[in-house]
DNA sequence: TTTGTTTAGTTGCATAAACAACTATATGCC
DNA sequence: GGCATATAGTTGTTTATGCAACTAAACAAA
């Protein structure tokens, strides 16, 4: 017998990730809620310029796990929102640095604050052990299939 | 300090899933490489009705965990590609009942193949009792934030 | 310098998701 | 029966994804 069998029924579930699909939905609605008007994609893009301000867009692609159309357009929306503009490299004519405009800075503490709070919501009665058994699992599962 | 808290690292590969969306990739690259020509999105609704045929669009929401329009556009496409077909139900005539054509019927074991394969590329080198706890968690996750 | 290749980003097209507003049928209550 | 309400499904709009084809700049080799 296959070590990694799942049940049929079973298969499904994990493939299509109802959980991060859950947890996406609630996190939108938790920013909804707290008038912050943003997508969770237009987030995710955030979230690493709040770490790293002026990446390049294809580092945000590396960072997000997206493709270079999809973050092209997250940009002109997270432009259009005024959130952050892109800034042609000096070094490099081909690049586009993409800096947060200070209402994009403001956003961050309110954000990161409602992220935590979802995940608090997500993982509650779960212990750290199994957390760090799940995130293995799942970074196994990325490391797999990494192209 | 509380039980569940990330660091802010781990938090956000947790949040958008990305060893979810790497499985979808693969295999969708699975399907198109076995020249099956249908998408993620079309393969979670076949593979409920192959488990159930005839079933409501209403039960396909609640089985795909997705809303009814995205269903109602689901279905449109599926019929489309005459793999599907949409039956008025005679004792409720708001209901449709989505019943396989024989073409829709053919790709299931090709498919479930396909997808066994996928999943047992996503799991190598994970163990079962981890990939126990990892489901575990999942359904805890999803049980959690479930409306 | 020119020619070919790689890298960064954009655009077009088809599919899908989330949300709101809508139609039509069914049901419950008086 | 008649009216309110709930349920099943559709349509419109905005946002996002995946793929292919494209432009422009950088780089490498001759």
């Amino acid at each position: 017998m296959p070590n990694n069998q799942f049940k049929k029924g079973e298969l499904y579930s994990f493939i299509t990730g109802k959980a991060s699909t859950a947890i996406g939905r609630r996190l939108q609605k938790n920013f909804k809620q707290a008038e912050v008007e943003i997508t969770i994609e237009q987030w995710s893009v955030l979230y690493h310029l709040w770490k790293v301000d002026g990446m390049s867009q294809q580092q945000l692609c590396d960072a997000t796990f997206r493709d270079k159309p999809s973050i092209t357009r997250l940009v002109d929306n997270l432009e259009k929102l005024k959130l952050v503009k892109r800034n042609a490299s000096k070094e490099d004519r081909r690049k586009n640095l993409i800096v947060l405009t200070p209402e994009g800075k403001e956003l961050e503490e309110h954000c990161m604050a409602i992220a935590n709070t979802t995940l608090n919501e997500a993982l509650q009665g779960v212990t750290n052990g199994q957390v760090e058994i799940a995130k293995e699992v799942l970074q196994m599962v990325y490391d797999n299939l990494a192209p």
